[in-house]
DNA sequence: CAGTATAGTAAACAAATGTTTACTTTGTCA
DNA sequence: TGACAAAGTAAACATTTGTTTACTATACTG
């Protein structure tokens, strides 16, 4: 049994029950008889930098449950050596502030130019104070809705506009709220 | 103290070293001193669903590091009883397949019409096999690229398409290297 | 094929884990 | 103000944690 074969076991472990194995369920995971096999393993994995110890306590690294991520540049695709890859968590990627967001799955095609489509989902900040082009959560004359929040020149009065030309700009006759800013668009593709 | 303070805590603490405190950290975290007070507290949270207990280990659930995800509809906005709520992660509603799976910052306008922009980052799932319609990365003639998958209807050649009228079909004069299946769009909102 | 490093067994280790018991303080409300 | 529940202290508990020692099997390698 290759050892990827028991990094894939204890990454599967992890994504399942949100923690790492302890020795003893590595142990029967990987069908050992002795700790110290396991112990063997655990700090070959340390010394990769996929696990590390701290306060005496063994803890994934960013290596260990994240993704490799690339830049694309024009000629040719950047395969970075392995020590040279950064490694990405989409959750702490786009989401600043977690006590305070939540996600919207968002409908309508009034935010498509802004390439928010039917469907996405949204990570909405509600801590964050709206600046004018941001696109907010609002609540305009008690209805809901995804737009981008902007400001009138001379009145200075907030009003809001749609990402589609065949909407007309929103302004509110009695009142706006703004429930929060949109921090990310994250979308899913078939399949 | 309010115990919601205290929740914050550890869930910034979980954040910060991928795991929970045990609780002799807790207990210096909330100034306790006695493991009783910490486990009354642990319980609680156990109580709620927030933690709980797999093979004797306090684990966390998904409402403990998932943000809640709403859906829109047109009037109002649906806010489900806290029992109601289904959590998330952004890593785990996009990323099928950890492990053939790698994350590329997008350049270019080529696809805005699929709703990726420059600086977009997608999910390119390796392992997928493609299927006309599909958007992939892809190496035609040497050249890296994110397009649609075609096929052509009479001579059953595959070939590439931009997402923006600008730009023409690709049809590879030499070869045409599929490297990926986009199963996720993700971007990040200014600041 | 001999020599040697690697990977594993078996058992013992101190230290830390979460739980429990018995008691005390704090806060709430009639 | 008095009663009572909730929250916390202090200490002892059995289990489990990760580490270590000494020894053995397996697999390379020249």
């Amino acid at each position: 049994m290759p050892s990827v074969d028991r990094l894939a076991m204890i990454k599967r472990f992890y994504r399942k029950y949100n923690r790492l194995p302890s020795y003893s369920e590595m142990l029967r995971l990987f069908h050992f008889a002795s700790k110290k096999a396991v112990h063997l393993v655990v700090h070959k994995w340390i010394e990769e930098g996929l696990l590390k110890i701290d306060s005496n306590k063994i803890t994934p690294t960013l290596r260990f449950f994240g993704l490799p991520l690339f830049g694309m540049i024009k000629a040719g695709f950047p395969i970075l050596a392995e020590e040279d890859r950064q490694y990405l968590t989409l959750d702490e990627y786009l989401i600043n502030d977690p006590n305070s967001s939540f996600l919207l799955k968002v409908s309508g095609d009034s935010m498509i130019n802004a390439g928010i489509f039917d469907g996405d989902v949204v990570v909405v900040e509600q801590k964050r104070e709206p600046v004018p082009g941001d696109i907010v959560l609002a609540e305009i004359d008690r209805e809901w809705t995804l737009k981008i929040y902007k400001k009138d020149r001379r009145h200075r009065l907030a009003y809001l506009e749609a990402a589609n030309p065949k909407y007309p700009p929103f302004y509110p006759t009695q009142e706006l709220k703004i429930h929060g800013v949109i921090g990310g668009v994250v979308r899913k593709l078939a399949n």
